[in-house]
DNA sequence: CCGGGCGACGAACGTTCGTTTGAACGCGGA
DNA sequence: TCCGCGTTCAAACGAACGTTCGTCGCCCGG
């Protein structure tokens, strides 16, 4: 039917006529995170962009291909987005940022794609669906590729000279989990057991919840 | 080849003959937790077992009402083991028991499982991974059935009693995604970040780190 | 001794999958 | 105008999948 988003999305890479790629792409990334990858057929995918079927081979390789390149781009977008944060941060407190600021740098950027106001809502499930229903080679880069990670460790340390590093790599790893146990089921669960006084859409306040949470668990 | 764990799995339900039934649910339960649902086969699963290809389909309908199987009856033993330690403390405490202990009552079960000296560590992993991965069933099972964590809810609330009831379940989800981040991967990444200063196979070490973030951070 | 039923077995079924093929198309440069 | 190249297209390929079928062996009640 129409074109997705054809435009910014990929503006130096190919021509102008790279539109069926990024139909493709597009559509891929919002039925892998809306279905998972295996649950989703390249048939389905050209369908929904409105393509040949032909298209992802021909564009990506094969579906593996495809499923990589989303979560390449999308991973270094938010890696970028956080490093930015922190990077900021450190400059406004002479290259030791406080804690709280260090976490906020960690959680907002997830967060603000998840806004429902945001057209990234599904970039950001399609990352967590990735990370642990994706192929073998994403299993390595998330293992091997932690150069994101460590400055995050290294800020946390200065922050936080009293507690072992084996501490802060722990503690960094429960926040992780809690960035990564926000889907869509999650919050439907959640919002299911409190008889919805939970609103997963007020965003800002989720960050200063799970600020306040992880703020004071590095601090115990 | 040989046996799996026949005996002491399902003492009731069938007759002693049903070793293939046992073999094919450990064998099951074991690769899907390894691999993942789509990615193991039901000629991978009767291969590991040893037994017949059609016994699949004979003793549980098809290989979707396997891993519902599976989930179904790990997940009762795990909030049974919940429930009770909940019971216990509640017990220790005429009916209110502390915050530290209902987050143990929440904590340990699982902790327990994934202890290497443990033959439980699959199962585990396998809920983990059914969690994410499972068919409509199960995530409407996960969805609508949370009377489990309704009682836990209803301890932490009255554990901090100066804290709006809306944060108590948020702060409850953030505990469940530090739970549902222990998965083999990210272990592995985490070792590696920290240059091998974490040791995941100390869960008493785990327990204690977990409870002490969790803690503080419902004291915020 | 015999017969019925439960379970295991090999084999095949039909479907769906990712991928490949070769021809057709559109367009810019000689 | 015609050629060459990048792209799209319909169609098909071969493999792998979950499931089903008909048969056989075995144990047990008669």
């Amino acid at each position: 039917m129409s074109d997705f988003e054809t435009g910014a999305l990929e503006p130096a890479e190919g021509q102008d006529q790279a539109a069926t790629k990024a139909a493709v792409f597009a559509a891929a990334e919002r039925l892998f995170a809306l279905r998972g990858f295996q649950n989703v057929s390249v048939r389905d995918i050209t369908a929904e962009a409105g393509v040949n079927l032909a298209s992802v081979n021909y564009h990506f390789g094969s579906k593996d291909a495809l499923l990589f390149e989303i979560f390449r781009r999308r991973t270094s977008e938010l890696n970028r987005e956080r490093a930015r944060m922190l990077h900021e941060a450190s400059d406004r407190h002479a290259g030791a940022p406080p804690l709280r600021e260090i976490l906020e740098a960690l959680f907002a950027p997830p967060l603000r794609w998840a806004d429902p106001a945001n057209d990234r809502r599904v970039s950001v499930q399609f990352i967590i669906r990735a990370r642990s229903e994706g192929t073998e080679e994403i299993r390595e880069v998330l293992q091997n590729d932690v150069s994101h990670l460590e400055r995050f460790a290294e800020a946390l340390k200065k922050a936080c000279p009293s507690l072992p590093p084996e501490s802060v790599y722990w503690r960094l790893h429960f926040c992780l989990g809690m960035v990564h146990n926000n889907r869509f089921v999650e919050f439907d669960r959640l919002h299911h057991l409190s008889g919805g006084q939970t609103r997963e859409g007020d965003v800002a306040a989720l960050l200063g919840r799970m600020l306040d949470f992880a703020e004071a668990g590095f601090l115990a």
